[in-house]
DNA sequence: TTGTTTTATGTAATAGTGTAACAGTCAAGC
DNA sequence: GCTTGACTGTTACACTATTACATAAAACAA
């Protein structure tokens, strides 16, 4: 793998930000945002995004299992794969393919496309709202007859701080 | 993993296209932009960018090792993957995570930043340039103060084709 | 040229990530 | 209550990727 493996210490942000009620907001949408979609959160999900939110960066599918597995939960892979899997699907979760990992999503409900900084350094993580992308995204799909449902918008590169190190 | 794995049948266009004398162009190049990164497209190194051309699609690291050892090369996986690596370090070749795969670029010394669509249902792999894409995602930057090296750009859909069947 | 440094190749061993298949369980609706 | 379908859990395994180390070949300097 890269330099990053789940990493242990993949922040949100870059900045410094005070997020005491994030979770609480998030968690009361997400039981709507379930109901919508016909589908139910229930306790290993709910407490899947309720790590997610806890440890506020990306975290590997075996790291969220470890946690799930000490609370009672079940052992195994597919325990935290579907879990991770369904938060993604209903968007209150997102997949970042380069660290191999899912991060809460920090503004469910919204119709967004997020885009995701990746620090090559610090594995420091930060999503951004892309709609701009997305729309040049479409763009180029129209020209090929294609139908995007979902996309996975990546880049890496220097967070502010590193990169004032002079690498 | 996915229904898609490395698979054996991602085409790089919705569009049927004649792409004869794509490689040996492509090759010449690759010859080129290797000198100039002050870099040696060595025999398995070139033999992997062949191996990725002729194929014109998606492949997996270890179904190109397969093809590697089968012509002699090391038969380990770090072979293959040092070779694919180079490739993508310095633009000859692509990454496509959603995939687990790499795919040679079409346009290789261009400065170009590609989008990827992925159809879910028949894995077909379509590359795009996308200057708006990648001006976009820029600007995103710019007020996180990132500095942007790489980006991986995938949207996951419908082709054409499939669309068609009504899914 | 010869010796030295750097870069590249090859192997073995293993770590990490993700799935398939199946059995049991629980909730919702009839 | 009873059926149905969705959810959880487990075993076992497949696939992807890396670390560490030994060898070899190219680039460079003396």
């Amino acid at each position: 793998m890269n330099s990053a493996q789940p990493p242990a210490g993949t922040a949100l942000a870059f900045a410094r930000h005070d997020h005491a009620n994030c979770a609480d907001e998030v968690l009361t949408r997400a039981e709507a945002l379930a109901k919508a979609n016909g589908a139910r959160l229930t306790p290993v999900r709910r407490r899947t995004l309720e790590i997610l939110l806890e440890a506020h960066r990306a975290m590997g599918a075996y790291e969220v299992l470890e946690r799930l597995a000490a609370e009672g939960f079940g052992k195994q892979p597919p325990v935290a794969y579907r879990a991770l899997d369904f938060l993604v699907e209903i968007g209150l979760a997102h997949r970042i393919r380069r660290l191999n990992a899912f991060t809460a999503c920090m503004h469910p409900g919204e119709a967004h496309s997020p885009a995701f900084f990746i620090c090559r350094k610090c594995d420091h993580l930060a999503e951004a709202p892309a709609a701009a992308v997305r729309a040049a995204l479409e763009s180029a799909a129209e020209k090929l007859g294609f139908t995007i449902e979902r996309t996975n918008v990546e880049a890496l590169g220097l967070c502010p701080a590193c990169a004032e190190e002079r690498t």
